[in-house]
DNA sequence: CTAGTTGCAAAGAGTTTGCATGGCG
DNA sequence: CGCCATGCAAACTCTTTGCAACTAG
């Protein structure tokens, strides 16, 4: 294996910056590829991938999994918040800092478990699906 | 798609009891399938991913999704606690089901989110790996 | 120039599906 | 007896890897 990240490479450039300009969102690899390749950028499949999962490994990225879809990623921002899955739509929504946070700190005060409050997940219903199926 | 779980058959049942025999513990597909094979019971693969599919959408089981790994399926319990992976070693464990409870009120007041505490994912380091790991 | 990086194509892992046989009610 | 369930094998999807060409420093 390389010495994956030392070069400031066109292409890790353009993931960088796509996240950067999705911040807040969760994208799928797929789509990552195609908002770099609408705004001109050259990159492959493959490249995309490898650039996340290095920028994941370096604390840049966070890297969500959706059951029985692809995964996602989101840059890593200073205080991000973690997320909420909804299981009907399929849509990723933020999850406010400071309750992660606060979680985060019980879990390991009582658990033991060093949880990193950016990656929470919690999977339910979001207000549009409840809505929409109301008492169902 | 036939009426999935309209009969009661040997292969529902043995799935249902190697749930309940690892009450607690997040099996895989392949652990449950040797599981059940163990105890003398006769089953394929492809029906225990349907049968296991089956129970999470009618709610007799949880799915957790671990990044990079396959599926794992708990049994829904009452009263049923969220789930802490550690990143470093894949395991799976308990979270006590007050703290998960907590939280999926809180977000339900300040997100408008239905959280099910019991799906609470949070993902970070284990006691074990802590200690195994260190200052790094 | 040297080592890291890219990206195509192919391999791999996990999961789902087609379909004929068998079992529940 | 009708319809659902099973399970093998094959298809599928998402992801990773091998490798030769390329590029940043």
């Amino acid at each position: 294996m390389p010495d994956r990240g030392k070069y400031r490479t066109q292409q890790r450039k353009l993931v960088d910056e796509c996240l950067a300009r999705h911040a807040g969102e969760y994208l799928t690899v797929d789509l990552a590829l195609a908002s770099i390749r609408e705004t001109g950028g050259s990159i492959g499949r493959t490249t995309v991938y490898r650039t996340l999962e290095d920028m994941v490994a370096g604390g840049c990225a966070i890297k969500v999994c959706v059951p029985g879809g692809e995964a996602r990623y989101r840059i890593a921002e200073e205080g991000a918040a973690g997320q909420l899955v909804c299981l009907e739509c399929g849509r990723v929504l933020p999850l406010d800092c400071r309750t992660a946070a606060g979680l985060a700190e019980h879990v390991f005060e009582h658990h033991g478990f060093e949880a990193d409050p950016s990656r929470t997940v919690l999977y339910g219903r979001c207000a549009d699906c409840m809505g929409a199926n109301g008492g169902c």
